[in-house]
DNA sequence: TTAAAAACGAACACAAACGAACAATTTTCT
DNA sequence: AGAAAATTGTTCGTTTGTGTTCGTTTTTAA
């Protein structure tokens, strides 16, 4: 991140669709120029798609519903979901479990090339669907209608035929002893199976999980290879991590 | 990309099935030429599919020839889609699998009540997620963006765990000796064990299948019990069905 | 089939937008 | 404080998009 003007611009191109290079230039009181080299950075990202006098929202980025995209705007929640993009390579296989925070990886992983992406989220098919180079597989299961997740047996089993390289997964509180947990049973088998299936797994959450709670624990940041985070870590949970060879990424 | 308007276009493409020279050099109030030019370069992108006096969305390319698909017969299709949730009772379970007219059916019971429905398409769990009483259960599988269908072994083994009360299967096309067919065999062979699960099935296809021809056989009209559609059957095949049992509704 | 009308692409000229290079300024780090 | 790096503004030559005009191709109607 290069400028404070690159996160303005992104807000700007998604409430309106589009940017010109006049207009930014003006409402920054900037010459033209810097606008246009702000533009060149953002398309070089894949952050927009440059086009004369201007920019729009990256293909694909205009389709995805309003809602969803009101839900994975959080500023927090994309850095971080860019930071973990960021950690995972071209070519390779990923899982997504359920989660706003996932989903927002999902968003950030538009423009990787070759993976295999296995969730059991809809909302996580239906973002990566615009990447063409991406194979998809949907686990199955019942739909739950609160995040759009597929839970229960069928998900599990499903999930049990995978080994992928990399497990990004979300959780809905984190305690002072590392511990991940969530809210509903059925879910969290699915992601200890996960966990279990992958050769590395990524846990991406916001700090405002950690004065969250929640009843069934999934596992230990233990057995988790890197987190990516915005909030500093306690300083005994950064010792834990540390000892544990837990990698945190603070964003 | 290299002008506003062309991500404009694509929208108005989207959503509109196909665009004009003239109506888009109105709207942008550019000159024929430039908008000519727009559209060269969107055809040569792959974007459009280039036609005399304007442009269509491009046959094939992700789910936007499938959008186009959506539009034609729109009208047949609900009629018949609910003619056939018609015949659907409130409280049982059904099957609906991959296809535009099985979806036009899903739109149809959004008011039914306490259904369980299992699918292998993506746009009927989020079609069906609107009705809060209907309990959705997704098949697992590979996304296949051409028509956001779950294929595969996993799709198939998902759906052998079921005995649904009702199948509704739509297929590409149907031949004059009363045989289903479909392009892909994946997808048959999940429309056969759907067949061979259900207590019932029914069968929706518009009067356009019986023009056109596929490579895979999915089954026989002997196998439906009723038949929706718009169009008339011709006199063997009528014979046949009567022979077999298989109600016909025609629209 | 032929003739008229519409749509098309190519070529040209002009203006807007562009990127590169350099200088001035601010920020960052030692 | 001073050097190094990053950011911004300025200038200038180059590229790109646009409207205009032309002849050609395609469609439509007779």
């Amino acid at each position: 991140m290069t400028s404070f003007r690159h996160a303005d611009i992104l807000e700007i191109a998604r409430t309106e669709g589009k940017v010109t290079v006049e207009d930014l230039a003006e409402r920054f009181e900037v010459t033209v120029q810097t606008i246009r080299r702000d533009l060149s950075d953002l398309a070089e990202a894949g952050r927009l798609e440059r086009v004369h006098g201007g920019a729009v929202l990256a293909s694909g980025v205009s389709n995805i519903g309003y809602e969803q995209r009101r839900r994975l705007h959080s500023d927090s929640k994309s850095s971080i979901a860019r930071a973990c993009a960021e950690a995972i390579p071209n070519e390779c296989s990923v899982f997504l479990n359920i989660g706003t925070t996932t989903e927002a990886v999902a968003r950030e992983l538009i423009h990787h090339e070759n993976l295999v992406v296995i969730t059991n989220n809809i909302n996580v098919a239906n973002i990566l669907a615009e990447n063409a180079s991406c194979e998809i597989v949907v686990a199955g299961g019942v739909l739950r209608r609160s995040d759009f997740g597929l839970v229960g047996d069928l998900a599990a089993e499903a999930i049990a035929r995978f080994k992928v390289d990399i497990a990004v997964i979300g959780c809905s509180a984190l305690d002072g002893d590392g511990d991940l947990l969530d809210f509903d049973i059925q879910e969290v088998s699915v992601s200890r199976k996960i966990i279990a299936q992958a050769r590395e797994t990524y846990l991406v959450a916001d700090g405002s999980k950690f004065q969250r709670s929640a009843p069934v624990r999934i596992a230990s940041l233990r057995e988790v290879d890197q987190f990516f985070t915005d909030a500093p870590l306690t300083k005994s949970l950064a010792a834990a991590c540390a000892s544990w060879g837990t990698k945190t990424n603070i964003i």
